[in-house]
DNA sequence: CACACCCTTGCAACCGATTGCAAACCCGAC
DNA sequence: GTCGGGTTTGCAATCGGTTGCAAGGGTGTG
């Protein structure tokens, strides 16, 4: 079916070697053959096999994207972003959808089958072991929105979860509300854990503040709306952190139900900073994850891991910030 | 780095293809020496590269997954569902993200490149041509949410566009909204024309309608909003046809904007019933588009043109309904 | 016990590329 | 015209598997 190198060579009168030569970066080829080699190519719509060519020189320009969060309409953005990101540097993206399934085996399997350059595991309701596995088997990886402090063995980008904790608390506080809550995703996912640690460690601070906090069963619509139903049903707190915008989302949807006002009966303050978020009928307070910063710096440490297997691994941390909106209270 | 078929050959002491034929799928091979491999394999830690074999097979099980809508909620759930349904049979999905552009050209090359087996290209807003490029350059294909009627060289799998519009025609008129209104997707995508053409077609047979439309720039909320203002700017119908749900809340945000209440003051209907739709504050009386059929059909395509790449180009239309939820004012 | 037959097995060629090495070439300088 | 230098080129081995073919082994039958 398709064109090969030895066509090629054939049509054009050369060695195979030399075809090869005139598709490979740098090799060394004479003006002549070369522009016999490319009409020959052209004639025929000669692509080289990548995967062929895998086979000697070991780099396949895969990169497995391994994520089980097809549910966190961020997850749109982040996926346009990994991709776009991948496509511009010449890399190539295999998906692998873990929403069935916690273990890594099958993933480290089947990735390591296809000899994938490297690997991202994008996900923050995963634990550290989950992308150490990779590591161990051999593939680079870095973990996107990972947990940075116990993980040393495995690059890691994301942001500073415990302050986030900390500064939605401060933020909180400084509006003026006193009995606060802590609405968090699932409670086996390091980021619901650390934020309500940095949340904690803020509040006993502040002696004057009431706290009380719960845990979504997921990062989603219904998780977050179903809790906040709870809460309200047992007497609500002032204001909310709720763990996640998509979770934030599901509450205001609670509170709706309920004729309460958001920024006005209850103040919520979310995390992500994602497009909905910005929709008019949402305008929700919450704190930006600078989601482009993370996915290129993730990608970045692809491409430098493909230069440098054995790299020191690394942690890259942005900072968060507030972005004010509709659903808080103004500061006194 | 990772261990061969070589090497287990070696600790088996048998041959190569002894241990190849032990991985291939009724090939034969003693109980014996079957077990003599699976051990020495085990303790090696081995599994076959899966590139390597392709080269001699043919069959990479990698499947090209090309898309342009990445900001369109509802493609969070197509994402979902085709990655699952092709992980289930054993099938790679290779992304290739479309955003910044409308050539077949590049996304033809690279999916060549790494010898897919097939290509899926899952877009409403591709012509026909694009999923054809493929095909001319002998890469099995299938276009989801493709327009079928005149692209009858590949294999389509969607719903009825024209009919759609008819039937969201249907449902305005019958509930008595005389004034009505299409505010569709972007004029080059099939599906808003298809849409249009069968919303017009309804609109004929009945005198008393009055009529008008528009086409947002993109399937997107800003788009959806920026045209519904627009409408009411100009004084707008009393009921729409919005080609699409992100469009419709997008319309939703508008009417808000100027007090209006969807389903009392202004009616919409969308098309898609993504999750979102379903929201409480949401809420859209919509189209159902059975997506999960439609993958699934879509898939088994592709199975199916892997056995047969000849396969002689077939449509698969799966029928919409209406659901009711509080966006239009009840039958009378 | 001999024979025929089928199941296993290893050899070796091949898939489509890359690359070290040595031979061939080109050019200018002497 | 010859020589030395660097550049280009082709050969052949290699990457990690698969597979047609013929030889080897085992079984059952007469």
């Amino acid at each position: 079916m398709s064109v090969t190198l030895k066509e090629v060579a054939a049509l054009a009168g050369v060695s195979r070697s030399a075809v090869s030569r005139t598709f490979t970066e740098g090799a060394s080829v004479s003006p002549k053959t070369r522009s016999k080699v490319e009409k020959a190519a052209a004639e025929l719509g000669y692509s080289p096999n990548a995967l062929a060519s895998s086979l000697t020189t070991g780099r396949t320009k895969l990169i497995g994207l391994i994520s089980n969060n097809f549910h966190n309409p961020i997850f749109l953005e982040v996926f346009d972003q990994f991709t776009r990101a991948l496509q511009e540097r010449g890399l190539r993206p295999l998906i692998v959808n873990l929403t069935d399934e916690t273990e890594p085996t099958n993933s480290v399997r089947m990735l390591r089958q296809y000899s994938v350059d490297a690997a991202i595991v994008a996900s923050s309701t995963l634990p550290p072991s989950f992308a150490k596995a990779f590591h161990d088997a051999g593939v680079p990886v870095v973990h996107t929105f990972g947990r940075s402090a116990t993980s040393p063995e495995v690059h890691v980008v994301g942001i500073d979860n415990v302050e986030c904790g900390r500064m939605a608390a401060r933020e909180l506080s400084s509006r003026g509300y006193r009995r606060i809550g802590y609405l968090g995703g699932p409670k086996d996912a390091t980021s619901a854990m650390d934020r309500y640690r940095g949340f904690m460690e803020e509040v006993e601070k502040h002696p004057e503040l009431e706290v009380t906090h719960c845990f979504a069963g997921a990062y989603s619509f219904e998780a977050g709306r179903e809790e906040m139903l709870q809460q309200l049903a047992e007497g609500p707190a002032e204001g909310y952190f709720c763990g996640d915008d998509i979770l934030s989302i599901g509450a205001l949807s609670a509170l709706s139900d309920h004729g309460l006002k958001p920024g006005k009966d209850i103040g919520i303050i979310g995390l992500n900073d994602m497009e909905m978020s910005r929709w008019e009928s949402v305008n929700l307070t919450t704190i930006h994850q600078p989601i482009k910063q993370i996915i290129t710096a993730s990608v970045d440490l692809v491409e430098e891991m493909l230069k440098d297997p054995e790299r020191y691994p690394e942690a890259r941390i942005f900072p968060c910030r507030v972005i004010e909106r509709g659903t808080l209270r103004p500061r006194p």
